[in-house]
RNA sequence: GCCCCCAUCGUCUAGCCUGGCCUAGGACGCCGGCCUUUCACGCCGGAAACGCGGGUUCGAAUCCCGCUGGGGGUGCCA
């Protein structure tokens, strides 16, 4: 059976780069009918901290990534001793005593030949006795890993294709520190043969690890996996994706009020699409169906925000239902202090959903059916006075308050009492109402708002501004 | 420096494996038009790409080599 894994380090929130990893991961697993992983790789006791744990678990919540095993490395103890203790029993690994000082002296000086540095093997061939005359002395010491001289390493990676790395590129690397603690290359392995992990998805950055890790799979007699690396994703300036491009984390999306499913979808595209069609937009379990590691394209892809954006709205007016679309814009309209009944809201949405991408454009959108305090520009004061705007709003307050029309048939027919009554052009009344009720010249349709808005917001509102240009 | 990976519109990509159906398709963005009380939405139209050089072949975006460019790695981080 198939089982695969996501194992962030929780020193800092989840990145849009993981976030694609863990999906594709994820899809992997569902499709195959197999098992899905999640380990937190805490051993880094210096960078971890429990909130990024938390809000890891909480962002790949949100997304709709659910596991079926959950594990923190900080708390399988000494799993690794045993199979320490195997290999340096077996001679496939060795303590070594050369101090960091020394081996940075070693590196500067393959920096300066231009040659790849390579670990030169120093403690490689010590006796028994010098060993223990060493510990005896009490000095710290690394373990290694004992490479075999001159191996190719070959695998087929699910994405790449073939791939061949000459062992000695690398030479013999350590596996346990001074302070006994296993490093990730070692434990890596452990963890993943132990959890019975049969593909290892991944970043394409881990590619340089790959024939190490394979190494000591085969040492320590254990079935190599299946390695699928993935592109990187790349920023604007297509450069690897971080911090320094800013907004990369998806918990600044998901407060930002992009729709998960949205980003799930999106992230999907970037380096994957569907065979034979032209579809972009996705469920979650569409994607199950249909993904594929073969369909993943093997070169690294840029991350565009205009596009995520756009499909944020799609699934804003076209994939949510309106109770949908209330129900997860409601903590947002709160949050920004408006009073909000969910079934006013619902009107509102049912005229208004195509008009905004993110909750928090929202936001900014529907403050009209809100928030009957705001300011008019002195442009749009000027326009009021020039037209004959004082008319046109008393005339309106009159009919309104006798009877609120109902719906946007309503308005127009009200509309166009004013227009006859008045003799003003349609464009006159309609720009009259709109920066007498909004302060703006843009935004929803104004019919839309007065059919809505309650009596009282609509008086409220338009006695204010004929207090303003009487 | 050394090792590895990659290369189709500005961006994401289809096509490449199994050469001809490619006058290179779709999407975002951009430009123009329509709709319209504004902004959006929607609809219609447009500009926009096979990095370069050699091969192989009747024929190459597709296969091979080189160059160039980009990315990743080069830790007692993960």
């Amino acid at each position: 059976m198939v089982k695969t894994r996501f194992a962030p380090s929780p020193t800092g929130f989840l990145h849009l780069g993981n976030a694609r990893t863990a999906i594709f991961s994820y899809l992997f697993a569902r499709h195959s009918g197999g098992k899905f992983v999640l380990r937190i790789e805490d051993t880094d006791r210096e960078r971890s901290k429990v909130e990024y744990e938390e809000a890891i678990l909480k962002d790949l919540d949100w997304l709709g990534i659910e596991w079926d095993e959950f594990y923190r490395q900080s708390e399988r103890g000494d799993t690794y001793r045993e199979f320490v203790d195997k290999l340096l029993e077996s001679g496939n690994a060795y303590p070594c005593f050369c101090t960091q000082e020394e081996l940075q002296r070693e590196r500067e000086e393959a920096q300066r030949k231009g040659v790849a540095y390579r670990y030169s093997g120093r403690c490689r061939s010590l006796s028994k006795k010098e060993v223990e005359e060493l510990r005896r002395e009490g000095k710290s010491f690394t373990i290694r890993f004992r490479v075999p001289d001159g191996e190719t390493v070959v695998f087929e990676d699910l994405v790449k294709g073939h791939i061949a790395i000459n062992v000695d590129d690398f030479g013999d690397f350590v596996i346990v520190r001074s302070d006994g603690s296993p490093t990730y290359n070692f434990v890596v392995v452990v963890d993943d043969a132990l959890m019975g992990i049969t593909h290892v998805v991944r970043g394409e950055d881990h590619i340089p690890n790959t024939p190490k890790q394979i190494l000591i799979y085969k040492a320590l007699g254990f079935d190599v996996p299946k390695f699928a690396h993935l592109p990187v994703i790349l920023g604007e300036d297509r450069s690897k994706l971080s911090k320094r491009h800013g907004g990369v984390s998806v918990k600044a999306y998901r407060e930002e009020g992009y729709v998960s499913e949205a980003l799930f979808n999106y992230l999907c595209l970037l380096g994957w699409s569907p065979p034979n069609s032209d579809r972009e937009i996705f469920s979650k379990e569409e994607l199950v169906e249909i993904f594929e590691l073969k369909d993943i394209n093997s070169s690294p892809a840029v991350f565009n925000r205009d596009k995520l954006l756009w499909m944020s709205g799609v699934y804003i007016r076209e994939v949510l239902s309106v109770e949908e679309v209330a129900r997860r814009l409601i903590p947002f309209l709160r949050d920004a202090g408006y009073r909000v009944e969910e079934e006013y809201l619902k009107r509102v949405l049912e005229f208004t959903r195509d008009s905004f991408d993110t909750f928090s454009e929202a936001v900014e959108r529907l403050k009209p059916f809100f928030v009957d305090e705001f300011e008019i520009e002195d442009k749009f004061l000027g326009m009021l006075e020039d037209m004959k705007s004082y008319e046109i709003l008393s005339e309106f307050l009159s009919i309104v308050e006798e009877s609120k029309p109902q719906n946007t048939e309503e308005v127009k027919k009200l509309a166009k009492e004013i227009q006859k009554k008045l003799k003003v052009k349609p464009k006159e009344i309609w720009h009259t109402l709109r920066i007498a009720l909004t302060g703006s010249l843009e935004g929803v349709g104004i019919d839309i708002l007065i059919a809505l808005l309650p009596k009282g917001s609509l008086s409220l509102r338009i006695k204010r501004v004929l207090d303003r240009i009487s």
